[in-house]
DNA sequence: TTGAAAGCGCTAACAC
DNA sequence: GTGTTAGCGCTTTCAA
C-alpha cells in the first residue's frame, strides 16, 4: 500500500505538501504551488496511490462507511441499486454498510446506528410510502451534518443535505400506454397498484389524451387473477373491442395474467396485450415474453453515490430525475 | 460514540485495560483480572459501546474492510448471498466493498486491489468454473496471510486460511428426482446445466436407484425450447409414456418450457411434470406454479462472513455444506 | 509556499 | 495485573 509518506520521500516534499495536494477536501487556505501540485501528482498516479479512507476519516473524527437503506425484498430492483452503489463506492474508495429491511422503525434504527457509528452518510430507499416518521428522521439527521441521498421518494423534502434521485414512474406509465395505442388498442384497463399511484396516472393521462377512456378492473390490493381472466374473456367474446390493452403496474400481475391466459385459446399480444413494469427476471422467459418497463436502478445506484461523496466532501449536488425505458418483447 | 477512553474513565481503569478486555483478539498473554473483566464489560454495556474498527485496523496495519466478489448476473443467487452478508456484516461492525464480476481476469483485478487496500479478508462467489488461474490468485492470497471464504466452488482446494462454503447440488438434483418418482413417473427428462454438473448427476443417480433411466434430452449450450416442446407432445401422445417427469436444471428454462407448453392442452402438473432450479422471483408467479429447488444463499451468506470474521481474528473455521430444500407448486 | 508536530481511536511492547 | 507510551495514515494548526 502506497502512503503519503512514501509519495513525500519519492518527491520530495513533506507529508504535508502532499497531504494538501491529494486530500479530496483540503483546508481552507491550502496553498501549493502549481508546478508542486503537478509533480506530485505526477509522483502519486506513477506509484498508484489509492487513499486510505480509513485513515482520513479517523483523522476527520468519524468513519468512511456509507450507510446504504435497501428494501428487504426479492425483487430485482434492489439488487441493481446495490450494484450501482458498490461499483461507484469500489471507484471512490468508499467502504458499505448495508441495511436491509421494510419497515418504519428499522429505518429509525438504522439513522441511529448511522448517527453512533459517525458514518460519512447515507443513502435511502425505503419501499414504503413516505411518512412524517421518516420525515423526521431524515430531518434530524440532516439537521446535524448528516448528508442523504433518497431514492425514488418524491416528495420526501427539501432539508438542506438531503438530495434526491428518482425514476420517473409517470413517463413509465405513459409509455406503456404510449405502446398500446400504437398497437391499435381498443380498450384500456389497469390494474392499478397503490405503492406506485404515478405509474397508474401516468398511463390514464396519456389514455386520456388520445380521447379514450382508461379502465380500472383491479387494484393490486384486491388483485384476483382469476377474476381478471373471466373478465378479459368475456370481452374477448366481442371483437370490437379488440385489442384489449392491458396494463398491470409490476410485473408480478403481469406474468400471472401472461401464463393463465395462455391456456385459454386467445392470441396474446395480438388480441390481448399485456405490459408489466420493472423488467424482473423471468420476465423475458414467459411465453410471450413481457413487454414492460425497465428501470435503470444501475445508474441510480451510482449517481447516488456520486452526489453522496460529492456532499461529503462539501460539494453541491443536485437532484436527478431518470427516465426509465420501454422493452418491447411478443406481449404488447 | 463512545470510545475507549470514556469507558475508561467511567470505569476507573487505564485505556490498556479496556483494551485488553474488549478487543476482539487480544495479544497474547495480556491478563486481566476476572473482576476487572466483568466490571469493565458492564460499563460498556451500559454506555452502548461499539468498537470502531476503522482504528482498530488502522492500528493493525489494514483496513477492516471486507472484499466480496460475486457474479455480475441478474439472477437472484447473488442477490441473497449479498443480503446474507450484509447483514451479518452489520452484527459485526464490518464494512464491505463489493466487486461484481463474471471474469477470470477480473476476480485477479479483484485480489489484486484487496492486497492493495489491505482489506481484512474475502468472500468469493465466482460464477465460472474453477480453474488453475482462480487456483493461483487463491494460493498467492492465501499463502500470504489472506483470509479467504470461497461460495459454492467445491473443489477449490483446501489452502491454509481458505474455507469453503457450498450448497449442495447432488442432493438438489436428487430431491427432484425423488419428488418426479413420488409423483408416479414413467420416463425421467433431464436438461443438463453445464455449470452445474452435480444437479444433474444427483438426478440421474436417484432416478436409476428407483430402476428407471434418466433421458438426457437436452444440454442447457443447445437448449431449443421448440424442439423440447414438440418431443414433449409426442410421448404425450402415448398414454404409457405419462406422466412424463423433467428436470430443468436452471428455473429460466423451467419456466420457457411451462410457459410454451400452456398453450397446448397439456395437463401440467398431472400428465407432465416440470421442475426447475433455484427459485427466481416469479417462478411462483407462473401458471401453474414451478416446483423448484430453492437454495440457502441467504445462510451461506452469513455463514461466510462468520467463518471469515473468526478467521480474521486468527480462529479456526471449518468448511460447510449446505443443503438445498424442494419447493413443491403445480408443475410437479 | 513549505515543514513540524499534534492527534483521531485503537493495539502492543514494555515498564512497574 | 495494570499503566505508560509509541505509532498506524492522514489532516490541520502553527511556525518558518
Amino acid at each position: 500500500m502506497i502512503t503519503l509518506r512514501e509519495i513525500a520521500a519519492a518527491a520530495g516534499y513533506s507529508i504535508a505538501v502532499v497531504s494538501r495536494v491529494l486530500s479530496p477536501c483540503p483546508h481552507e487556505g491550502a496553498r501549493v504551488a502549481e508546478k508542486t501540485r503537478e509533480h506530485i501528482r505526477g509522483v502519486a498516479l506513477r506509484l498508484g496511490y489509492r487513499p486510505n479512507r480509513t485513515a482520513e476519516f479517523l483523522k476527520r473524527g468519524g468513519s468512511p462507511v456509507i450507510g446504504v437503506y435497501v428494501p428487504d425484498s426479492a425483487e430485482a430492483h434492489p439488487a441493481e441499486l446495490v450494484k450501482g452503489i458498490c461499483l461507484e463506492a469500489g471507484l471512490n474508495s468508499f467502504p458499505l454498510a448495508f441495511f436491509y429491511d421494510a419497515t418504519i422503525d428499522g429505518f429509525q434504527r438504522f439513522i441511529q446506528e448511522t448517527i453512533n457509528f459517525r458514518n460519512s452518510g447515507v443513502i435511502a430507499f425505503p419501499s414504503f410510502q413516505f411518512d412524517e416518521r421518516i420525515a423526521e428522521q431524515v430531518e434530524m439527521y440532516c439537521g446535524h451534518g448528516g448528508r442523504m441521498v433518497m431514492i425514488n421518494n418524491p416528495g420526501c423534502g427539501s432539508a438542506a443535505n438531503l438530495v434526491s434521485v428518482d425514476i420517473d414512474d409517470f413517463s413509465g406509465g405513459a409509455m406503456v400506454a404510449e405502446r398500446l395505442l400504437i398497437r391499435g388498442g381498443r380498450r384500456f384497463l389497469t390494474i392499478c397498484n397503490q405503492a406506485f399511484p404515478a405509474r397508474h396516472e401516468g398511463f390514464c393521462r396519456k389514455v386520456e389524451s388520445a380521447g379514450k377512456t382508461p379502465e380500472i378492473i383491479a387494484s393490486a390490493k384486491d388483485f384476483n387473477a382469476e377474476r381478471i381472466i373471466s373478465m378479459l374473456l368475456s370481452m374477448h367474446q366481442n371483437k370490437s373491442n379488440l385489442p384489449v390493452g392491458i396494463f398491470a403496474a409490476s410485473d408480478r400481475e403481469a406474468v400471472e395474467i401472461i401464463t393463465m391466459l395462455a391456456k385459454c385459446n386467445v392470441k396474446i399480444g395480438r388480441d390481448i396485450l399485456i405490459a408489466g413494469y420493472g423488467n424482473q427476471y423471468l420476465a423475458a422467459h414467459v411465453h410471450p415474453g413481457l413487454t414492460t418497463v425497465v428501470q435503470p436502478f444501475l445508474s441510480a445506484g451510482r449517481s447516488a453515490l456520486i452526489k453522496l461523496s460529492a456532499m461529503i466532501y462539501g460539494k453541491e449536488a443536485e437532484s436527478e430525475k431518470l427516465m426509465p425505458e420501454l422493452i418491447i418483447r411478443e406481449s404488447a
